[in-house]
DNA sequence: TCAAAAATCCAAAACGTTTTGGATTCATCG
DNA sequence: CGATGAATCCAAAACGTTTTGGATTTTTGA
């Protein structure tokens, strides 16, 4: 229970001292630095968080609110980008927490009790929404935040976003360049926004193909990608390969393959996007295309700490390349 | 920016006073209380953390400390607790604050920084090891916690584990009843504590039965057990099912199995145990066993906040049970 | 009616830090 | 030598809350 109190009498100087002393004060000499420097160590002395965070004004804390939709919160993605973000706010001295709300009413009183109760420097918004009611929130607040994902709410805020429309177009190419002819692309429902950024990307490169794009829409989850894989693939004039909008749709597209006996890739070509972990254990293993968590997390973390220690500065958009990542779900077309 | 100093002097009361009515003391009669009330939720007033937390000498803070080895941090079933945790600590105060840290001297060193800087009132630590330091550290300490998983450390200290022993009883039994008699055990290094309570059960399960139990040790990843079931499997008398430590080594076991031609689960029944995503993807879908994620993140929760709130009450151990998740990949043995 | 008890309120201290606004000492310079 | 400036240091205020230890008023009981 050391406090700095205990610490300056024990060295026979005021608090005042030692707390300059430990921060850096040009106002303090060397020599008395270096000796409360080594007490301190040798104390195990700590400043007391609250205090100093009363004193300063500040919280030293960002926020992240999980959004669980259902049970089961079923997205690998968001441990890895809290894991690459928390060394590079440990090392500005903020504490990362976290919080778990379901979208809606609960949601948004979960952003008020972070901006009204004062808890936090700064939030990291994820999965964004076309019409997104925490960014219109937040916008009318001065808390700094950054956003994951697309949103058609406007304003001058940080983002960030894998570039799903280059991803898509260089997806596309590929299974050109392998001599496929019919692709069709399995989209998501347009009212998200990177189902449409995803859709444009294979819709221009089949155009600047020469070749007439075919987008068919399901949701976004594997069983009803099934259900429309399984008319698609069972047509006269099947398409040869099959441009998933996300990994989870890819993989009820492989279930309706083999339920049609159509062999992967002989038969079919598949990609996805995500690189969910279960994307490596498939058979045949899905190729797909990710956002590497690890360079994503980091840059998330340096953005917001941007915005919060120069908050007139002008927010970024950062788009960033998708990586596509080869296995076993895409060959050439077989001719017959 | 409203302060308690505002709201008091707005109403034409004293600081006390309305600390007091916000705080259900009985000492303000039912009008002021009233008053109070009213006039907080009108201006939108929350008392500043910061400040309460100084003076109450408590930080309404619980920590958890990832423990993120190298890379990718492949682990999902974190985030899943901490989905299930969140509500929990909400509801009592709490902020969880999430940090993430190697094993080795910068994960102690980031205990250190939480325990004697005050940071958090109770810390969850996961994933315990044999012979783990975290734990020996935090014993010395006054700082509650809570274990996930179990460890040699001796003390007074509150954990929570499945039941492994049992849970492997259990799939011995189940596979017994299929008809197998060759069941191996592919056991995960006896350096973890996980390893041996579950090879126990196995072992127990099949001298009950009146057979000669053969457990076969292979490091916890995909490739070392490949390699390993690929020599189990190319013997003579080869086993007729293989019931593995983790998931991840049964991943291993399902590629060796199809590289020499075996089917599973005509030819071979394989189980496994953490019910990963991957696991309900593979083909055929995996047997696993788990501990469900929701409910252990609320006991843990409750564990943990019982910890803070009665400190000197007796630790419990919560071993729990896991569930058997039966899918594609087991089946009678072939007759032959 | 009057003392005792209950009900209601409040001033001031305290939590541990950072920061303001000097105070003191010591070398430097004309 | 006296004045100036630099180098060090420190007392006290402030951050916004909760809690201590009464003070004042009102009700109760005999």
């Amino acid at each position: 229970m050391s406090t700095i109190r205990e610490l300056a009498h024990s060295l026979g100087l005021s608090i005042t001292t030692v707390s300059r002393a430990l921060d850096d004060y040009t106002d303090v000499s060397a020599l008395t630095r270096a000796r409360v420097r080594a007490a301190a160590e040798a104390s195990g002395y700590r400043p007391n968080a609250a205090a100093r965070r009363l004193r300063r004004g500040l919280t030293e804390v960002v926020t992240m609110v999980l959004p669980t939709a259902h049970g089961r919160f079923d997205e690998p993605l968001y441990i890895e980008l809290l894991a690459a973000m928390g060394p590079h706010f440990v090392k500005a001295g903020y504490d990362l927490t976290l919080l778990a709300a379901p979208p809606g009413d609960e949601e948004i009183k979960t952003y008020r009790r972070i901006v009204e109760g004062r808890r936090a420097d700064g939030i990291i918004v994820v999965r964004a929404r076309r019409d997104d009611a925490r960014i219109r929130y937040l916008l009318g607040t001065d808390t700094p935040f950054v956003v994951m994902g697309r949103s058609d709410v406007a304003g001058d805020y940080s983002l960030l976003d894998g570039d799903g429309t280059k991803a898509f177009g260089v997806a596309t190419e590929r299974l050109l360049a392998l001599g496929h002819r019919r692709i069709v692309h399995l989209a998501a429902p347009s009212a998200f926004t990177f189902a449409t950024l995803r859709r444009t990307g294979y819709e221009a490169a089949m155009q600047a193909a020469g070749l007439q794009p075919c987008s068919v829409e399901s949701a976004a989850e594997t069983d009803p990608a099934y259900a429309v894989a399984l008319t698609l693939l069972g047509e006269a004039n099947r398409p040869t390969a099959l441009l998933c909008a996300t990994d989870r749709m890819a993989y009820g597209v492989l279930k309706a393959a083999r339920d049609l006996g159509l062999r992967v890739p002989e038969d079919l070509s598949v990609i996805g996007h995500d690189n969910l972990p279960a994307s490596a254990r498939t058979d045949p293993a899905l190729t797909t295309m990710e956002l590497p968590p690890a360079d994503t997390g980091e840059r998330l973390a340096l953005m917001l700490l941007a915005r919060i220690k120069t908050p007139d500065a002008k927010p970024v958009h950062d788009i960033r390349e998708v990586h596509l990542i080869e296995r076993g779900s895409i060959a050439p077309p077989m001719t017959h």
